[in-house]
DNA sequence: GTAAAATCTCGACCGCAGTCGACTTTTTGG
DNA sequence: CCAAAAAGTCGACTGCGGTCGAGATTTTAC
């Protein structure tokens, strides 16, 4: 009745995710052992799973928190004003960049993402949701400001995006993409594609142009070769 | 000199990736520990790992065999005279099916090949080209015939169908899709915008665009409450 | 207040992937 | 042909994620 136990429950679980927080930061996820979570987070390594079902939720939680933080720094940054591509662009970038900036945590975290296991459907699915009301809320705009048809399906733009960036990670992970600048360009490219067909490409500038016939090159040179 | 080596290191090769099939196919991979394998191979476990880096690369050689059964069906099935759109449409689903045919194989699969680690690279690498190809020669027909405008890219199309293909396997894994009719009605309309520019959805039949509104609810729906 | 029930905590324990170094087999070179 | 070197084989061993059930702590019921 008094909650004696809800209370410790609360700070037991805020001490485990908060020894998370520090070891995964430190030296990483792998690199750390949940013997030595337990420990730090002074609890028996049992008790863990009393609160997790699994060393990865516990990646998930721990994703959360940095998530939160890079989604705000992104708001804003994001111009309003901006031309619908350029606003998809930046943010698709943003994603990309916060979650490449480690690349060994990126991997793990699109995994989880882009095929969940059982455990992480639920986490995977939460934070999923406020990217893509983020670009509900600028292809809503748009489209009352005539940027885009009238009789455009605004949820198959959204997946259609979402299908860009998850590609680019993709590439990013394949070393087909090696830099931010070259994931810039297909992404602008791919994205004017969706929105304005396969004749797109004639809309991007002479420099983006160079650029993407550089980039065809290197993917095309690196799978040539029958080795 | 007399190569007796050689022939021994090709014998014990072939011995632990047909343990391996067996194995996997009937137990899966997961299920399947090193021990076991390698009792089943005839060798001891140290010596599977002068063969493969890790267990990981015995499923990517298990994925080839696989693969390659999968794809010459679908070449067979393959109809060069329909429309683009509906050739399109069927290599993706046809990889589709075949990739979730087994839900756990599939994930562990897709996992590797979208996000591989640095020991699946290149495995991973050699198996997307025949699937690329594969699409680069559906395209090179339909632009020689008119279809598409001569201004697009075809590498461009390229990237974006396989971005589509990733997409709709991640729905699946997502549970945002959960039948193979739902998969095919998305398929066609990323496809359609992606061809036609986000207009695209007026193209699609009655039928499907029924279709299409029931999947949007149910994803919605599956959002929504916030529990 | 207390005894029974429910819940939580713990670390020894299990099965697994992957390593290691002692041992065996093949190749080399004189 | 033989001994030294190179290459390959093996399973006991290590460290890990995750389980389990005995015991501690809180809640419930009277």
């Amino acid at each position: 009745m008094s909650g004696i136990r809800e209370q410790k429950k609360q700070q037991t679980r805020k001490a485990i995710i908060d020894a998370a927080i520090g070891l995964f930061t430190e030296k990483g996820f792998e690199q750390t052992s949940m013997d030595e979570l337990a420990r730090a987070a002074g609890v028996g390594k049992g008790t863990i799973y009393g609160y997790f079902k699994a060393k990865e939720e516990i990646f998930l939680a721990y994703c959360e928190a940095e998530i939160d933080f890079a989604f705000a720094a992104l708001d804003r940054k994001l111009d309003e004003e901006a031309p619908l591509v350029d606003q998809l662009v930046a943010q698709t970038m943003g994603q990309l960049t916060f979650v490449t900036g480690n690349r060994e945590f990126g991997r793990l975290f699109a995994r989880e993402m882009v095929f969940p296991g059982e455990s992480s459907k639920l986490a995977s699915r939460e934070l999923d949701m406020r990217y893509l009301s983020k670009l509900g809320e600028v292809l809503g705009r748009s489209q009352q400001l005539g940027e885009l048809p009238e009789d455009s399906d605004p949820l198959l733009l959204i997946a259609h995006l979402h299908a860009i960036y998850i590609l680019v990670l993709s590439s990013f992970y394949r070393d087909d993409l090696t830099s931010m600048e070259d994931a810039e360009v297909l992404v602008r490219l791919l994205i004017l594609q969706v929105l304005y067909g396969p004749a797109a490409v004639a809309l991007a500038n002479t420099e983006e142009r160079k650029k993407w016939e550089n980039l065809k090159l290197k993917f095309l040179e690196q799978r040539e070769p029958k080795r």
